[in-house]
DNA sequence: AATGAATGAGTGTTCATTCAT
DNA sequence: TATGAATGAACACTCATTCAT
């Protein structure tokens, strides 16, 4: 593929689609789809309204493209190079610090994803949600074989695995860059959280064998 | 057509705007603040628009009302009688139990506490963040008495205190009623789960004790 | 129907239906249809253009009302009073007479019902055109019945009836009131060619007996 | 893809106006000037929107082109070759015969001629008029001078030629090419008809010599 | 001769809200 | 307490047209 994948040529405003999906990220993000008129994301990308049907031909449509890309995006991401997940080679380990470190990049994309479903005709919803169960999917095998070699106890791995994204997927919605707390610290916080969570022998382990 | 007529309630139309929260709560549930405009709400509740503004004066005064009530009516049930609670006197299970059984009872009234959040003007906006940390406190205030009492081991309470909300906040998102889980087994796993995040002896301690 | 059916009160405005009906006729026979817009009718009316929906849920059914209320009306007005009709009694006068006499008086409401029939839904397209029928199965019949009596040589009294209804319709497209024709002598030379259209012994009889 | 991809005609884009002629005809005799836009026409031509401005500097000029090019080529094919006009000599059977034959033919642009006048700028309309009236006065003539004859007898030869006219123009509106009734069935039915509409010895004469 | 991107005005329609009744 | 009619701003989207390429 050398010559061919080239864009027709680098013309004025060729970037005007990206822009647009900048602009409808960070507002979409910021106030909600339903709250966001077309008539802003033009003015924010600094275009008239009529000129963002040149890329997209519904608002819906730019919704629909940044929420599957966004999935698509995340699951291409994974696995992490060992180098990035840092030391531990631990699966579970893995999959947390990865994600943690993934939405705390990209919030304005995940919150979108877990605020607009709804807003997604049912067509595009069915396939985010596609992609949102391929992604569980992969935390749930790594729960799958902890729990086979005994590493883990866990009752549901599809509950388990719903519940610790739940809890990683929170961290953005108080997340603060310049805040007390570090992304690394955080990410250690939640590590330990989880690790427990599934842990073959917690606290209640003890209490029962009272 | 003489008695038929008649609304069950005393006197028609006094419940109102009882109705309006009613028809509010599920549309701004299903649809979202943004996308749901007062003559839809009009319709619902079997009314012209403009009687809605006898009984709020702005549509942002529904939601209001909506989040601020649903919030002091969680605070209010808490705490639970003892035997709501379960046999389990121990204050985390206590809260797991509440939160869950409370959540998944109220499932609109959470659903947009979480999502509209954004859509209430600051003042309000305030008013609601003020409740939800003080609900938030109540588990931090148990997370540290099990800190200092060494039953938990917790790096920091308040983020604990955030993970074990969102984790348990999530069900709703994905709990049907005639799934395959009861909300009895869902509250055992959820406990067994958040007791281990907060373990003092988790999996991690044999690991450092290598 | 003594109270009952009136109006539920002469208020203010109350006529704003009839009023964005005159207007719409007068615009829609003027540009037509398409190039007609709610602000221009609105505007015609001296209201804002939101206004307009209180009366009308669309545009269409605007145009909607028009056509099929004119067709009734049409059909109502049928038959005329006799002294109307004038001095004639011949079924055949008394159609043509009362044909011109309406259209010139309406010459907007048929100007509309001829354009705009394909700007018409096909529901309400169906409903004109049921009206339509029945209007020229009046001159059908009329024609049948000459037919019979061996007063009329015809071919096909459906296409007679289409084609005189044709050379009828076609009066106030050039028609003007302060033309040099008044109404009564365009009455007097289209009611003789229409006989001479369908008469027994028209010239041709003479033609094809040499 | 060496040769198969080219167009059949000799020059691949060469006649683009005559298509774009053609596209336009038919969405504009279908939904009329005002409801076609040139995107349509661009996509029934194969085109984008902007090419069309190759070939004509407006939508207007491209109705004022088919509408001129239709009242010359009609003028232009008069009078037709005598086998062509059949057996009959007769200059007004000549002319219904042609009328109804041309018509029929050239369905869209007669309907389009007889509809969209009203959409032409000023000057466009009075060029089309002076056509149409052009047109017209070929049958005032042949009127006239059956009436000089004694052939006919017609109050105004005016009124009567656009009766006439307007009476064969509605054929269009029905005909149906399969339908129970074949094109020279129709121009023996309304030749009759136009033949007796003018006729020197109607019915009426025989009534009223009662 | 054709394109893709843009414009600025305009489309039908909906919005939250007001107010006399 | 409810209504019907109105408002003025806004909505998503389309229009005919332009222009650099």
């Amino acid at each position: 593929m050398p010559m061919a994948e080239r864009e027709p040529s680098p013309r004025k405003g060729s970037r005007t689609a990206a822009r647009v999906r900048a602009s409808a990220l960070k507002l979409f993000a910021r106030h909600g789809y339903a709250a966001v008129s077309m008539r802003q994301i033009a003015s924010d990308v600094g275009v008239q309204p009529s000129a963002l049907y040149n890329h997209f031909p519904t608002k819906q449509d730019i919704l629909k493209d940044l929420m599957l890309s966004h999935m698509r995006d995340l699951l291409d991401a994974w696995p992490p190079f060992a180098d990035e997940a840092g030391q531990s080679a631990d699966p579970l380990d893995v999959f947390v610090r990865f994600h943690i470190r993934y939405h705390l990049q990209r919030r304005e994309e995940v919150f979108i994803s877990y605020m607009e479903l709804r807003n997604l005709e049912p067509e595009s919803f069915a396939e985010v949600e596609a992609e949102r169960r391929r992604y569980e999917s992969i935390l749930k095998a790594i729960l799958e074989d902890g729990q086979k070699s005994g590493a883990y106890r866990i009752a549901d791995t599809g509950v388990a695995a719903r519940a610790i994204i739940a809890m990683l997927t929170g961290i953005p919605n108080w997340y603060r860059e310049n805040g007390p707390l570090s992304a690394d610290k955080i990410e250690e916080i939640y590590l330990e959280m989880v690790r427990g969570s599934v842990a073959a022998t917690p606290l209640t382990a003890s209490i029962e064998s009272d």
